[in-house]
RNA sequence: GCUGGCGUAGCUCAAUCGGUAGAGCAGCUGAUUUGUAAUCAGCCGGUUGUAGGUUCAAGUCCUAUCGCCAGCUCCA
């Protein structure tokens, strides 16, 4: 009989016999792959470890290791949810079940409502499919009797989505009795599914569309190992116990109340967050050669209809009249930036104007998308407009992005992914103009060497944008930072600058924001820090603990002396014990406590205790203040 | 907006088949005078989100409503 040559992940050639599987040629070649592999990859295309051999070729193995690998791992178990769901309610209709990033999900329509009570009841169906190793077999059909097969079925969404394809040749895969319509590949058999867990339930539009079915969604996650599976969940249970609203009220920083949904009511705590990054950005302002302007929050719903706003965000706003006139509330602060830039004539010498505003906007949002602090309806961005002259577009991009980089970093983000959106199919603006401002902003991105995507056609109608997702410190990703360039605005209203040619002549708008949302930003602080603010940010910098009664007034004194040296202090003077305002204090989060005693009142130290850290020791009053400004001053974490 | 779930004291939660609301923490008062994450005792605290309905009886069942939570095509 003859052999083939087959070559594995780049080693040497192996001759096998034709009609052996992928899988038993890594048993006997390759036992450690053979333990960690879920698929392969031909030629760029993945194929199954059950996959027949049958001449020459190069294989490279997908394990768990790299995220295709996980997602086939996904796929695979969430069939095997699906085949658990089918079993104990047989009237089930599936709908799609991919795997997504953190895991999988599958859609299902049945008359009965799925409750997190049905999640155990499914869970042990799952283990008993997964224990009886059934092996995934993948056949192919023709469209004309994939499409009876499912019909047959009653699998009316398979039907739908088959019936869409361009390909005559479906694959559908089957194990034990439960058949699936599926791309592949999947893992040899249902016992490579080894630790799962089904995680919750929700509502989904048979594709994502709200005049569609709505059907029934079971999210999920599996691992090869307990140890992998146990790390994910203690993450998820990491990013729980961050979570902002719980630390908001934990903290006491905000609350938000049934006569305003999606209305931040700021807590003195949480007014502390807001000011302090308020002063900060006023700062950053300056030193970047902004003015800061400020304009109202109701305007004549005549500059909407002239901004565009009417056309292209009326579902958004909120109206209200004066006087019997139409007003809407703003839901952007660029209206009436305009008119400040129109109220006075500029010369190619003032340019490039830029013009901040901390501007309060309203969005009416659905009440089925507001988020805690991350989606409301009301909050503050941090907006500046830049007026400058076609030819210093580049320059005034790069200074942005200097900016936005130097901000970053002060809240302790060092890491952030960034996007270049590019011309939509619905946009204004010709073409050449187009190309000019997207390749401004590629090439002030090359300039600054930041690697960035390119999300074609995903700009604004205006014009190209860049966007920031800043890396949080579990690993998150929060889109912030945002620079657009506008060939509208300044169209629509008429803007000029007198050149040095004296014509009139329209300046180039950029748009941009580095937090976003204040509100958003505070929201994603709190969950990066954990509620554990650097001194700088912290609500309350210090509390001064006196041991008991007889050592209040010495202490009472430092209180003073910490207060008058701009520290934001409390002073807990209950009667307690020590410990008992220490584990309040610690559970506070409040970076420093000192304790003041015997000793302490006699030679006028505190003792200080850092959070998280403990006892760091007795120094005197003024040694600890000037520690302490020094650390606000650099404005570390911890 | 839509689907499902949940709303009990300031907070976290209990209350069996529908049988007449309870605990810890917090708060207040008192005792204790404390050396690095909870001292002890007593007291206060509720129209069970709101409005209707069913019932001899509703936190519990039904209807409506408000709010909150999970989500609403990372293309089989």
């Amino acid at each position: 009989m003859e052999s083939i040559n087959v070559r594995i992940d780049h080693g040497d050639e192996q001759r096998c016999t034709p009609g052996v599987t992928i899988l038993e040629v890594l048993k006997i070649q390759h036992p450690d792959l053979f333990k960690s592999a879920v698929a392969a990859e031909i030629e760029g295309r993945l194929v199954d470890l059950i996959q027949v051999l049958d001449r020459d070729m190069n294989l490279r193995i997908i394990t768990t290791d790299e995220p295709v690998g996980m997602g086939v791992f996904w796929h695979s178990t969430s069939h095997v949810m699906a085949q658990a769901v089918k079993s104990l309610f047989p009237e089930t209709k599936l709908a799609i079940g991919p795997a997504i990033e953190g895991g999988f999900y599958y859609d299902f329509a049945l008359d009965r409502p799925l409750t997190t009570d049905d999640l155990p009841r499914i869970e042990e169906k799952m283990r008993e499919i997964i224990k009886k190793a059934q092996p995934f077999v993948r056949n192919t059909l023709s469209k004309a009797d994939a499409i009876a097969f499912f019909e047959e079925r009653g699998e009316h969404f398979k039907v739908e989505i088959i019936q869409e394809f361009p390909d005559d040749i479906i694959s559908v895969y089957f194990n034990d009795g439960f058949a699936d319509l599926c791309r592949g590949p999947h893992l040899p058999s249902t016992d490579y599914v080894k630790h799962f867990k089904l995680l919750n339930i929700a509502g989904a539009y048979w594709r994502g569309d709200e005049r569609n079915a709505v059907l029934q969604r079971i999210y999920g996650i599996s691992f090869p190992t307990k140890s992998l599976l146990d790390a994910h969940l203690r993450q998820l249970e990491e990013a729980k116990k961050r979570d902002h609203r719980r630390l908001g009220k934990e903290l006491d920083l905000f609350s938000f109340q049934v006569e305003g949904p999606g209305f931040v009511f700021w807590h003195p705590n949480g007014m502390i967050l807001y000011n302090t990054i308020q002063n900060y950005m006023r700062e950053m302002f300056f030193k970047h050669g902004y003015q800061e302007i400020r304009t109202p929050i109701i305007l004549n719903e005549t500059l909407w209809h002239r901004s565009g706003h009417w056309d292209n965000y009326k579902e958004n706003m909120y109206f209200t009249s004066v006087d019997d006139q139409a007003y809407a509330v703003k839901p952007m602060n660029c209206p009436g930036g305009l008119l400040v830039y129109k109220n006075s004539p500029h010369s190619y010498r003032d340019m490039p104007i830029k013009m901040a505003e901390m501007g309060l906007v309203h969005r009416h949002e659905k009440s089925g998308v507001l988020h805690g602090l991350f989606r409301v309806r009301q909050f503050t961005q941090d907006d500046a407009h830049v007026f400058c002259m076609p030819d210093q577009l580049e320059t005034e991009v790069i200074r942005i992005i200097d900016m936005i980089t130097e901000v970053y970093e002060a809240f302790g983000f060092f890491q952030y992914q960034i996007e270049l959106s590019t011309r939509p199919a619905r946009s204004i603006g010709d073409a050449s103009m187009w190309e000019q401002a997207e390749k401004v902003l590629q090439s002030a991105l090359n300039r600054k060497g930041i690697p960035f995507e390119i999300n074609r056609g995903e700009g604004a109608f205006y014009g190209p944008k860049i966007d920031y997702h800043i890396r949080d410190s579990i690993g998150r990703l929060w889109q912030c930072g945002t620079i657009q360039v506008d060939f509208s605005m300044p169209e629509r209203f008429e803007l000029e600058y007198v050149g040095a040619d004296g014509e009139r002549h329209r300046p180039v708008m950029i748009h941009r924001a580095i937090f976003g949302s204040l509100e958003r930003f505070i929201g994603i602080l709190i969950e990066h820090y954990g509620g554990a603010f650097p001194i700088w940010l912290a609500p309350v910098q210090c509390v001064v603990i006196p041991i008991s009664e007889k050592h209040r007034d010495a202490a009472s004194d430092t209180m003073t002396r910490l207060t008058e040296s701009g520290l934001r202090c409390r002073f807990d003077a209950r009667n307690e014990k020590m410990g008992y305002k220490i584990r309040e204090a610690e559970m506070q989060k409040i970076p420093y406590m000192c304790i003041i005693g015997d000793r302490e009142s006699q030679d006028h130290t505190v003792s200080v205790r850092k959070r998280k850290t403990g006892d760091v020791g007795s120094r005197p009053v003024e040694e600890f203040i000037a520690t302490l400004k020094e650390e606000m001053a650099r404005r570390t974490s911890d």
